[in-house]
RNA sequence: GGAGGGGUACCCAAGCGGCCAACGGGGGCAGACUGUAAAUCUGCUGGCUUAUGCCUUCGUAGGUUCGAAUCCUACCCCCUCCA
């Protein structure tokens, strides 16, 4: 055994949660070639968060280790639609709304893979100039009953509900992708292990060696229980502001930072455990978990970002002080808007901002003493700011703003 | 086809003619304590420029009543059992 294929495995290996199969990986590594490895998106609706940057650092991975990382674009399968999860038809994209989100993943995967060294690719290449012939052909590679070994798949039948023959058909198109791309490894979500592991049947049936399948989990979010998703409101958005990305790492537990670190984070996993030891011998787990800030915030933004945002965290939470380089934003009232003499309530600005959901639960914030105008606690709930004058409005410890009123003419 | 049970706020779940903007729990937000961690304690958790005020909400649409989440009718949807 050689070691050093082994120390790369174990790195890949971490925070993986299927690797099928360890064995043939080793033996692939060992040919000496790069490997081909493939992970592949589907543009559905990229509000990319850090849960997806997941699969992404995974590739990145094996891009450090020398390996060819290959993009897929999903954008003939999003097409159709990918069933998995779903207990319903899933609407299908048009071309218009597939090629804008492509845009948007490219341009943001670069700030985890090397450029020069990822390739792209588009399955339409292949897929849109397949015939009928070759489609069904494809089909023929497989059985309606393996189709339904599928738990989603099988309970939808079970249940009654409509199955589209097109939504048999992603899983075959997913894996007739590993065909054509000639992948080594496939990368996917655990959601995605059925899909994952068609590809390996499908390049059998077309004679190719199958391709090893690496599945990572989905990440938790910040609450640390439930998946990160946007509907759940537990995400860290990558284009979040470096102050607010900054502050949402910060509030993650001390648990749940480890397996940010682990999933995270590009640090190598001996230097993980020097930091659990140095926080087991006494070090402070605040600021371990800035270093972990740090490093994600850079990688979005830029180091000098980072820096700045966690001079302004410990200002603004240690401090308690007002931070500095807080942008003035303008909000402007008119009659209709709510301005009254040259004066707006103070509870339709910060509903207007956002910061409650509705003038009623800024009367209710303000009760509980969570509401602040320059500094200074508010206690009526009738209390106005003039227009034309600039303020710095709080509600609680996290939401905070600079304002200049101003009337419309 | 037959029999029964159920649809209440973000989720679970009480209420079964007025004391209901609706018990309780979860989740969330805020306050205290902190390291914007955990744990704990406290408050809040329909809307309206706060009003002993008004408006909207208990599957949907009607009805009875001074008054309905609660009673009646029709409809829609879910679940369980039998065939």
């Amino acid at each position: 055994m050689n070691s050093q294929i082994e120390n790369q495995i174990t790195e890949l290996k971490r925070g993986a949660v299927d690797l099928i199969h360890e064995a043939d990986l080793h033996k692939k590594i060992a040919r000496g070639m790069p490997l081909r490895v493939k992970a592949g998106f589907d543009p559905t609706a990229p509000d990319l968060h850090l849960g997806h940057t997941v699969l992404i650092n995974k590739l990145r991975q094996f891009q450090q280790f020398g390996h060819q990382a290959i993009f897929l674009i999903g954008d003939f399968t999003g097409m159709i639609g990918d069933p998995t999860g779903k207990n319903a038809t899933r609407p299908r994209l048009t071309p218009v709304e597939i090629a804008a989100n492509a845009r948007t993943y490219q341009e943001q995967i670069y700030k985890i893979l090397d450029p020069e060294l990822t390739l792209i690719e588009f399955n339409s290449t292949w897929m849109g100039p397949m015939t009928a012939a070759g489609l069904i052909e494809l089909a023929a590679k497989h059985t309606v009953a393996r189709m339904l070994e599928r738990d989603d798949f099988e309970k939808r039948y079970r249940g009654g509900q409509a199955i589209a023959i097109h939504e048999f058909l992603y899983p075959l198109v997913q894996g007739y992708d590993s065909v054509a791309l000639r992948a080594d490894v496939e990368l996917g979500g655990t959601d995605q292990k059925f899909n994952l592991l068609v590809g390996r049947q499908m390049q059998e049936a077309y004679g190719l060696e199958p391709q090893i399948v690496l599945t990572t989990p989905l990440l938790e979010g910040l609450d640390g229980v439930q998946k990160m998703s946007k509907s759940l409101g537990n995400t860290v958005g990558i284009h979040d502001a470096p102050v607010e990305m900054f502050g949402k790492l910060m509030s993650i537990s001390d648990t749940l930072m480890w397996r940010y670190f682990e999933l995270l984070s590009f640090r190598p996993l001996r230097e993980i455990a020097a930091l659990r030891k140095e926080m087991e011998d006494g070090r402070n787990p605040r600021d371990i978990k800035f270093e972990l800030a740090g490093e994600i915030v850079a990688r979005f933004s830029s180091p000098a970002a980072a820096e700045a945002a966690q001079v302004d965290f410990l200002a603004r939470f240690q401090k308690g002080l007002v931070p500095e380089n807080l942008v003035e934003q303008s909000l402007v009232y008119g009659l209709d808007t709510g301005a009254v003499g040259g004066q707006v309530r103070l509870t339709t600005i910060l509903r207007d901002l956002g910061f409650v959901a509705s003038a009623s639960e800024g009367n209710r914030k303000i009760s509980e003493g969570a509401v602040r105008v320059n500094q200074e606690k508010v206690n009526e709930f009738t209390f106005s700011l003039a227009l034309g004058k600039s303020y710095i409005v709080q509600v609680g410890k996290r939401s905070i703003a600079k304002i200049m009123l101003k009337e419309v003419h």
